[in-house]
Order: structure tokens, then sequence, then C-alpha cells
DNA sequence: AAGCGCATGTTGTCAATGTATACATCAGCC
DNA sequence: GGCTGATGTATACATTGACAACATGCGCTT
């Protein structure tokens, strides 16, 4: 699992050679382990075996190297709605709280608002795809106001799973009750104003 | 507006006499300026007047400053919650966004995860006397799903918050419509699942 | 095949920051 | 009057983001 170019040698290479990939790999995996605060630039060079100035060669500034990994985090955020949507738009909201609950920090780095979207061009695309996802399944509901009944839907899911993450529900979710079902009743509880309700149960 | 401890002498006194609640202060002005990022402990002791360690003699780290200064946001948002609620669970939420939105460093400091609850008692303290606002709000709504009902309103009005902070509705809210009606059709376009809708419009 | 230019890495450096330790000052109590 | 603890200061250190000057070597041109 080296992170060096492929190369035979055991002489060190000078040249890394797949450098930015294996940067947004390092920082990835230093955001799960140590949090956003100690996902530093020198020790993202460290892990990928580079001088700790390196990575200016492909991210002008720290922030940017965080933009690239969030991109990621969205690219497969869109990727587990999308499957989840086949299965309904229920199904699609409780993948979306559990992709926040499984990487907690990746999800704070994609939306503490660090971030501002509008200066990564790249982080705003495949933000607003993973959104596509949630607006298609509405596109059901509510016919004329389609637009407001995603935004809901999404500041609902982002909302619950923001929460959560931040322990904002500390009885209700641990009071003999598991997570999983918490969710479901919250998600559950809701009905959207134009057009039937997509989800089923009471 | 000077924050040293009432004192006629221009000498520069030894003991600033009150700096606990000035360092919360300069904390709090210099996180509307400056982001949070650009809050540091030097900048607030600076702006204190005092030596950049003093403020270790008060809070033991960097984190519990932020602490503090989020439990006196959480306040100051219960306040404008119950205040609000007088006129109804609708003005509350959008009460509720307009905090946020006023405040935005505060908001993302209060609710983007970087300071873990469960490390800092005032700051549960507060924040669960806040969502208690919310809470009481919505007795009358869902009967033996009244925790639920109430987790899924502050989900609503948290998300939608914090998605508008961090710029995720860049056409639906400037299109040509106010942020604050876009904030009332999202909220409007949801119904609470056990007895009556809240809201009155269609 | 020679050599040259530019992208990519390295070394060195700087200022800002969080934090720890030892010391100074002062207020209140014996 | 002097002690003692609380509060603030001075100093020191490691880490970090960022920049500049220099090194390397891939790949293109000739």
């Amino acid at each position: 699992m080296s992170t060096s170019r492929p190369r035979k040698s055991p002489k060190p290479a000078y040249h890394h050679g797949d450098l930015r990939p294996s940067l947004i790999q390092a920082a990835t995996e230093l955001l799960e382990q140590e949090g956003i605060s100690g996902l530093s630039l020198r020790q993202a060079a460290r892990r990928a075996g580079v001088s700790h100035a390196a990575p200016y060669r492909h991210f002008p500034n720290r922030e940017a190297l965080l933009a690239a990994v969030a991109a990621q985090g969205y690219a497969r955020l869109g990727e587990s709605l999308r499957a989840a949507a086949r299965r309904g738009s229920r199904e699609m909201g409780e993948a979306y709280v559990r992709f926040a609950l499984e990487r907690p920090h990746l999800y704070r780095l994609m939306f503490g608002g660090m971030l501002k979207i509008a200066d990564h061009p790249e982080l705003r695309q495949h933000a607003l795809r993973a959104y596509e996802g949630l607006t298609d399944a509405f596109s059901a509901v509510g016919g004329e106001r389609r637009a407001e009944t995603a935004a809901a839907a999404w500041s609902l899911v982002h909302g619950l799973a923001s929460l959560l993450l931040a322990d904002h529900f500390p009885r209700a979710a641990s009071e003999g009750r598991s997570t999983e079902s918490f969710v479901r009743a919250v998600l559950g509880s809701i009905r959207f104003a134009v057009g039937r309700a997509p989800q089923s149960s009471a």
C-alpha cells in the first residue's frame, strides 16, 4: 500500500509521481482519525512521504486540500443517495443520515461551513449533483412547490444528521431505543404539504 | 469602553480585575469580525489588554473560551425563541432561522460540531434550555410523539438555517425572491403527522 | 542523441499560535 | 506587618501555514 509512484527500485524517487490524489487520500484518512483540527498540510505531506512544502505544488493552501476532500465526500454522498432512491424517498432519507453518522468528520467538513462553497467551483459542482438526487426524488411530490419541498426535505435530513452528530438529542436517541429507530420516527413524523406523502407508515 | 477594571489612575493595573467576562466579550467580537479561525486566544488577550498567557487563569484552553461564547449564544437563542413563541410556532421557526442568519459565525460555533457538547457542562445546560423552548411549543402537537415531532421541527429549522448559511440554495433563495419569503415557503411546505398542523397556510 | 524548459519536490525560513513553567504583584486575612 | 492564594507576566518551545530559493528529472524539440 505504498503511496509512492509505481517504481521497483528502492531509491527514493525525487518525484512522487502521483502526489495530488495521494494527498487527498492521506488527508481523508487523517480526517477520519484525527478530526478536522488534526488535519494539517504537513501531516498529510508526511503521510504521503514528501516534504512539508510539496503540497503547495498541488493546492494553493490548506483550504483547497480540504475542499478537495469535501468534494470527494459529496460525490460519495450523491452515489449513496442515488442508490437508495430506487427503494423510495424514505430510504433515501435514512441513507442520508446514515452517511453522516458513519463519517462524522467528513460530514462536518462538508457542511460545517468552514468551506465557503462559492470559493471552490468543484465543490459546488459535486454538491449540486448530490442535491439533484434529492430533488429528483421529490419531483412527484410538490408540483409547483417542488423546489421548496425538496429544500424542506434536505433541511430535515441534514438538520437531523447534524443535531445527532452534535449530540443534541441525548435522551431521545439513547433511551432504550436505537438511533435507527429514532431516525425513522422523526422522519416519519413529517408530511409534505402538496401531493401525496412519500412515506407510507403512520 | 475600556475593558479594564473600573480604576481612575492611568497606571496600568497589574490585575485586570474583570478578565473572564472581558475575554468572552472580546472573543465574541472577534468571532463576529474575523470568523472562527480568526478567533485566537492571543488576539482575545490583546483585545482585553492583558498578556497572551493570562487567559489560562480563566480557561484551561482555547476550546473552553469558545464554549463560553457558544453558551452565551444558546442563552440568547433561547430568549429569542421564547419571545417569538408567544406569536405562534411558525413565528418561532422564522425567528430561529433569523437568529442564525444574523450571527453566522456564532451559529456555526454553536452548531458546527467543533465543540463536543458533552465536554462542556454549561454548554449542554444552555443548549437544553434553548431546546425546551421548542419542545414546549410543540406540546400541543404530537401527543405520544411529542419528542419526535419537536425533534423534527428543530431538525427542519436548524437544517434550513445551516444550509442557507452554507449557501447551498443559490438559485432558490436569490432568484427574485427574498430569503425571508423562501424561508416561509419552505417551512410552510411541511405538516406534522399527529395533531393539527401548526401552520395555517396551504 | 543532446540539451533544454517547466512541472514537481526540497530546504530554509518566518510569523502566529497553543500551551507550559517559573516568576511578579496584589488583596485579604492572621 | 507579613503570609498566602489568586491573578497576571515573561519566557520558552513545538507545530503550523505560507513563501522563496534551489534541485531534479521528464519529455519535447531539434
